[in-house]
DNA sequence: ATATTTGTTAACCAAATGGTTAAACTGAAT
DNA sequence: ATTCAGTTTAACCATTTGGTTAACAAATAT
């Protein structure tokens, strides 16, 4: 009663069982496990989330729409693609910073279990291509940038700005990089990766 | 005895072992599974593997052998780096059409047990650096490239051609592809990553 | 005050799982 | 034919794990 102590259970819950299924995926992760770091008995878990696979499922859609709304701001606002390609990387940058296993997680849950996707896919805010598609195809026309399908540019984008998290251990072996030199790292991507882009499209 | 039966029992094994882990993860994994799938008893896992960690151990150092000459390839060999680019992305990406499940399971697996890259580093397989680097600034030096670092490069590099496989399921999802249409965007990209990275560095 | 609903716990349960054991089979050497 | 090492199996075991139950506490309504 004195720190902001007891709260709501069910929140306790859900923050414990975010912790626990994205750093070990929901095949490593162990129920005794959610209810200690919830501080709470085991019966409670059901209590609330009736069983494992439900209680992911929480988890996973929280996840989810997370992400959902960084990749949206690419794909549906009125700036101009080379804006649009250094206003994400930098904010998806910061962002994944704040949240590392994010990406890791719902890549890895969504490998193990492909039909997930169909239940994301019907979700209002599910990230669609049509509006970029068409901003691609007339700057395209227009000579803004080179000839390049969206799907592919957008694809590339994904790639140079989720990769580097996806694979750090990978990455951090390959250039020795102890734990400092790789937030350096990814802090030197937000522009990097800007650039990297915006020379690769920009018109000869 | 009619077909190539029995063979090596100890084959065999690791070969349904790989089978299993690469898809299902360390934690996902049955050693019941493995041994179905092997075609015989169980006890047999534990005659030539000891345990299940150790049978791991080898499918997963069996993975990483396979990766490790693929990326030695662009860091070590005497062709220019736009030459390398070109020929790394279509070959990388030949490579993991016929083994799918090769990246995603590598990288899951480092991130599931940080401590495992410690043992791939004192391999003598292990991607080495060192060579790239210096060819990386001797050609940004005579402005043949853009000014980069070999790091940067490097990363930018294996983002762009690995992780369309790793996030297969998104890809899928965001594009509205069925796996022919997928395959296909994947076979486009031999060339589409390609120039799009030759682009991005070439001297303006 | 008292009944009733909601929240919480300890103890328990059945199934699954990695691993072991002891016996049996196989095939070559003696 | 017998021995003996290597191979294979069925049955078994201890532990872990997701999930349930029944009793108890704490609010909330009557």
């Amino acid at each position: 009663m004195t720190k902001g102590k007891d709260e709501n259970t069910e929140k306790k819950i859900l923050e414990a069982a975010k912790n626990v299924f994205q750093s070990k995926g929901m095949d490593g992760a162990r129920m005794q496990e959610i209810a200690d770091k919830a501080g709470i008995n085991k019966a409670m878990l059901h209590y609330y989330y009736r069983s494992k696979q439900l209680l992911f499922e929480a988890v996973f859609e929280d996840a989810f729409s997370m992400l959902a709304p960084q990749l949206n701001a690419i794909l549906n606002d009125d700036s101009s693609i080379e804006d649009k390609i250094g206003n994400f990387t930098s904010n998806y940058i910061s962002f994944i910073i704040k949240h590392p296993f994010l990406p890791n997680f719902v890549i890895q849950e969504l490998n193990r279990n492909p039909d997930f996707i169909l239940k994301m896919k019907n979700k209002k805010e599910f990230p669609n291509l049509e509006k970029f598609k068409k901003q691609v195809a007339l700057e395209v026309e227009k000579g803004l940038i080179r000839p390049i399908s969206a799907e592919q540019l957008f694809i590339n984008i994904l790639s140079l700005n989720i990769f580097p998290f996806v694979a750090k251990p990978l990455i951090k072996a390959f250039t020795n990089a102890d734990d400092k030199a790789y937030k350096q790292l990814m802090e030197n991507r937000k522009t990097e990766v800007s650039n990297f882009i915006i020379n690769s499209i920009k018109p000869s």
